[in-house]
RNA sequence: CGGGCUGUGGCGCAGUUUGGUAGCGCGCUGCGUUCGGGACGCAGAGGCCCCGGGUUCAAGUCCCGGCAGCCCGACCA
């Protein structure tokens, strides 16, 4: 049969393309509420893998996981004049409940600074509490305006780290270590998407902090989106909350603190990362199913072979699914291509009879033919290589989208279709007003040498400019 | 919240101009033939035509009022 599209090229219409992936490879769709979101059994399992990668990752530093209450005073809010201000245009409040009104409206989480803050001040009394090292996986609600699934709902997963430190160096410390040996080490070793790392503007900072940390991925289309940040609060919540410390100096001080978080964006990111026109592509460490295995044809020499093949793959430790459905074999082909499936095992009786099967592999769709005895063998070496040249090739593709450029103007040309690199004195908050009237934004100030810079009033700063989700 | 477009079986759409028995493709069910890149035949199931009013003998179609979604702009993980 003639090979037609399953879904809308990238080049034709990204989102819808986008959107034709979520349906195709049964990941999402919309919830009843609109903004809402119903995650469907593979998108999830996605989102699990995740959790599991960057939980492992964040009790690797030291953090515990906890967990607070959905249901927030709305005057804790208040406590912190920015933080309010920033949040309470997407804040969902609830002013009636058991029938009655409610004496003081209670918000659904945005984000959990205040409640984690409350109790923060009450476990905190030495110095020897310290550092506090909290995390939290949950749902928030910030309502929405102009949603998009995965991308921007007014409920999302995510995990929200909330740590109290003795002194402003120790807290920069950890939320760095956080940035770099969670989330930037989960983008760049598992996902497979090599993230700008660096410093959030004034005016792109979240409400509340002294410094944003951000990790910026490159999309398909060229678009930076936000994949993790990491916040330095300063002691802005420790004074709205009272964390307070006796310090070894026998003196009352306040704490710092810090929050940072990770949302179920990343799907999107996922998807936007690495798809092509023939669906998702999930690197094989991330990979819910890292091989699919099926048969050609339904005999008993044809499963027996399979029997075998997963039994030693399972046995190596790889995540293996047989597709033992009844469809045809091109459709099951591309089902499991949609579902961006690292490798693939096609095992049929032309194959067997020469006592070999067929092994493919999603992001080249380059297929080679094994004896069966080496298959097991073969394919954690396989999966390693694919998951090496995912990130090989989304290096050298952020890359060649990435343009060096010694104006304004020429920022705001190369920004519509990849991301513009310039030095930052040659932009500032009036020429980033600038670039927000040609849509695009400063995604991040960096070292010279790239990464988050340790002077964050360093005139030799460099920026990333750039659309974004 | 502004500008444009659209609401019709699960999904994608035609039908609306000119009112007159609700259609097509995909998907779904059954049977059979198939299976090396979205197979084919036959037989079926499935519809408050977004909602509420109105005009009319008669409304998916015309009129009024809502609501929802998508795309483009201002805000955000």
């Amino acid at each position: 049969m003639a090979k037609q599209s399953v879904l809308t090229p990238q080049a034709q219409d990204f989102p819808r393309w986008y959107q034709d992936i979520l349906a195709k490879a049964e990941l999402a769709e919309n919830g009843p509420v609109r903004g809402t979101m119903v995650i469907r059994p593979y998108g999830y399992s996605i989102w699990e893998r995740i959790q599991a990668e960057i939980d492992a990752r964040i009790k690797a530093a030291g953090a515990k996981n906890a967990y607070f209450p959905l249901f927030i005073p709305e005057s804790y809010l208040k406590r912190e004049a920015e933080h309010v201000e920033g949040f309470s245009p997407e804040l969902a409040v609830v002013t009636h409940a058991g029938g009655e009104e409610l004496a003081e409206p209670v918000v659904v989480r945005p984000t959990s600074e205040t409640v984690i803050g409350e109790y923060m001040a009450k476990w905190t009394q030495s110095y020897r509490d310290l550092p506090l090292l909290l995390n939290q996986w949950a749902n928030v609600v910030r309502w929405e305006l102009r949603p998009r699934l995965f991308l921007r709902t007014s409920e999302f997963l995510w995990q929200e780290g909330h740590t109290a430190h003795v002194d402003e160096a120790d807290a920069a410390a950890y939320a760095r270590r956080i940035h770099h040996d969670v989330y930037n080490d989960f983008l760049t070793e598992v996902l497979a998407i090599p993230a700008q790392l660096g410093i959030k503007t004034a005016r792109e900072r979240f409400a509340g902090a002294t410094n944003t940390m951000t990790c910026e991925g490159m999309m398909g289309d060229g678009k930076a989106l936000q994949m993790a940040t990491s916040h330095e609060l300063g002691q802005n919540f420790a004074r709205a909350f009272d964390i307070k410390f006796l310090g070894d100096d026998s003196v009352e001080h306040l704490c710092f603190t810090t929050s940072w978080g990770a949302s179920s964006r990343l799907v999107g990111g996922l998807i936007m990362g690495h798809g092509d026109d023939n669906g998702l592509v999930v690197p094989p460490r991330l990979a819910p199913v890292q091989v699919a295995i099926l048969a050609i044809r339904d005999e008993p020499d044809v499963a027996d072979a399979i029997d075998v093949l997963e039994a030693e793959l399972k046995g190596a430790g790889i995540r293996v699914e047989v597709d033992r459905r009844q469809g045809s074999f091109g459709r099951r082909v591309t089902d499991w291509e949609l579902k961006g499936v690292p490798v693939r095992v096609e095992i049929g009786p032309r194959d067997l009879a020469e006592g070999s099967l067929t092994i493919a592999r999603r992001d080249t769709s380059e297929k080679i033919t094994v004896p069966v005895a080496e298959a097991a063998s073969r394919v954690p070496v396989l999966l390693e290589e694919i998951q090496a040249s995912l990130l090989t090739g989304a290096i050298a593709k952020r890359d060649d989208r990435t343009t060096d450029v010694s104006s304004l103007a020429e920022a705001i040309e190369a920004g519509q279709h990849g991301f513009a690199r310039l030095p930052w004195r040659l932009v500032g908050p009036e020429g980033e007003a600038e670039l927000n009237k040609h849509t695009l934004s400063v995604r991040c100030l960096q070292s010279p040498e790239g990464g988050i810079p340790d002077d964050h009033d360093a005139d030799d700063l460099v920026c990333i400019v750039a659309r974004s989700y």
